[in-house]
DNA sequence: CAGCAACATGTTTACGTGAACATGCTCTCG
DNA sequence: CGAGAGCATGTTCACGTAAACATGTTGCTG
């Protein structure tokens, strides 16, 4: 700067007003300051700068694992609303989700230099107790039913398991069985609750679920479950990869989709309107979910005071071949769907 | 700082020197600095420790999009492997890969508070002329064939489309076709000149490649005009996203898969193994691509130099039950593949 | 026991920036 | 035409840290 400073026969905090885009420097004086910083090659520090203004124009984000489709799809809405106010995003990865590893990554969040974290909240592995913030650090939290505490944003996942229920039960299904995911999630457990309080609405006993882990593996060894039984018209699973698993076991025991079973996956992933059959999902508007966290904390940011409270996100079913009316029953509604 | 000092009664030196770890601090002293810190609720302060070392402990990714399988799941060994050696990680992601949003994004890099870069290089949209990295600033290229002059990581696209045409041709199949991704991505066109040049060793003349755009949608197009074709045996899509696509259209045409026609892909999804019929495609190992490129940025940072060369990781063959011999011919090796 | 090494700890300083205040100039208006 | 407002620009300083150097203390060796 100081370079820059004498190049342009000025002093260094005028440098300092044309590279803050300050209006107050003569037209002339700021080309000539343009001029000396191109020459130079003059690139402010973002460290010094920093440190003077306490502000790092740059935001946290906390996740479990990026390996989930979600996720992906959240950070990359997240990354995008960033960039677009001028802010980079930095990763703060928490290797594995014990308590020991969670506590350590609150403790260093202070360390980073961010001016406010977003958390995907994946699981629920803390008491609410032990979760505490630095002070003072504006937070936006995805997925998690703290929201008392502080600001959340997710998709209405509760809504959603009512919509794929419900639409099973349109369809003329006696029951749906559900395909849940870990115990540990929270939207696995919003999904689970919902499908069964809408069971329970329809004066339906709900069967017990099956657990996994959200991969198709999981999908695949719990829909070969399914597929031996019977009495299994209609499937739920809690998203589109076990969806996905759960039609190949269907496929691999020669049951039809839709005409023997119907299933319901979660998500709405890319790929889902190519599996086969391409699936009935619920879809989640992650673009919207990460767009609004940004808001949301840049507002925080800016205004210096939490906000906390609930930001619900709809969610929409969308049908197409996976599901039809159950076999043995006629529909108890007007039609099937069709695609 | 100078609380904790006070309060521990010592110079803010030794603090620094506890928060550093240094070892040259008495054991008692030491714990009472500790003391005082967790009573102060002391956390250094970044931007000051980065403007005094010159180091910020940071890694940029610049990536195109965040949204392909891949790069996700790069991006994720990357933050990984980054954060065990105690480095963040912060996306630099280009809105729209255009020539001034590039250019502006180089030109900001050095603002950027990082140590060094790695660019997923999706696009050649640029001449190498054009990509001017600002001196200094250690890099890491994956996907490019600028080999000379930057370091470059990369899975071995050459070889996988490689395995994937003579696997099919193995089978018996008298020619492939190729859904191939866009014309500015390196990788697809690495996938796409191995192809040929495979078919070419064979004595075979390659059809006109089908360009999509990696997405479902774009496969299921293309895939539609080669359904509708007698003479197409084998199909080799550049991802697995187009191979989905392209075995829905022929599912929708009735064409049986693998018995009328093979297909195959690129990437291993972890969805492929439960597609319908499960996928044949060729592993890549984005993990170890990522954690490459970690381990090469952080020895350039470390030893201040560059050391320009390429990197490849081996891709496999994965066999699954999208492929066989063709109907007509009897397969000119021993037997069709079986899962 | 002198002399010095090894180590713990303190003092001074600069990293690059922008806020706060100071200065000097020009223009307007009674 | 003089006073003061408005604006461009300069000067000083502190943000929190760690390197470099200085100082003091202990313990060992010849």
């Amino acid at each position: 700067m100081a370079d820059v400073a004498a190049l342009a026969g000025v002093s260094s905090q005028t440098v300092s007003r044309v590279s803050n885009g300050r209006t107050n420097v003569d037209a002339a004086t700021r080309d000539r300051v343009l001029e000396a910083m191109r020459s130079v090659g003059y690139q402010p520090n973002r460290a010094a700068r920093a440190l003077r203004t306490g502000r790092f124009r740059s935001l946290g984000v906390i996740t479990f694992t990026l390996s989930t489709f979600g996720n992906m799809r959240t950070l990359d809405a997240i990354a995008t609303a960033a960039a677009h106010a001028d802010y980079s995003v930095t990763l703060i990865p928490l290797p594995d989700p014990t308590v020991r590893t969670v506590s350590g990554a609150y403790q260093r969040l202070s360390e980073q230099a961010v001016d406010g974290v977003v958390i995907i909240f994946e699981a629920h592995l803390l008491d609410h107790a032990d979760f505490v913030l630095p002070d003072g650090l504006p937070v936006v939290v995805i997925d998690s039913n703290a929201g008392a505490q502080f600001t959340v944003v997710d998709a209405d996942q509760a809504d959603g398991a009512r919509q794929a229920t419900q639409h099973l039960l349109d369809l003329g299904h006696r029951n749906v069985w559900h395909i849940a995911g870990p115990d540990e999630s929270f939207s696995a457990m919003r999904r689970l609750d919902s499908w069964r309080a809408t069971l329970r609405e329809a004066g339906i006993e709900a069967p017990e679920p099956l657990h996994g882990d959200w991969s198709t593996e999981a999908g695949h060894r719990l829909g070969l479950e399914l597929a031996r039984r019977d009495d299994v018209t209609a499937i739920f699973a809690a998203n589109d990869q076990m969806a996905l698993g759960a039609m190949r076991a269907l496929h691999e025991l020669g049951r039809d989709v839709p005409g023997e079973i119907s299933v319901v996956g979660f998500d709405d992933m890319e790929e889902a309107s190519s599996f086969w059959p391409p699936l009935t999902t619920i879809h989640q508007d992650f673009s919207e979910v990460g767009r609004l966290c940004i808001e949301k904390l840049l507002h925080e940011i800016e205004t210096k005071q939490r906000a906390p409270g609930t930001t619900i996100v709809p969610t929409r079913l969308v049908v197409r071949s996976s599901t039809a009316a159950p076999p043995q029953a006629a529909p108890t509604t007007t039609s099937p769907a069709t695609p």
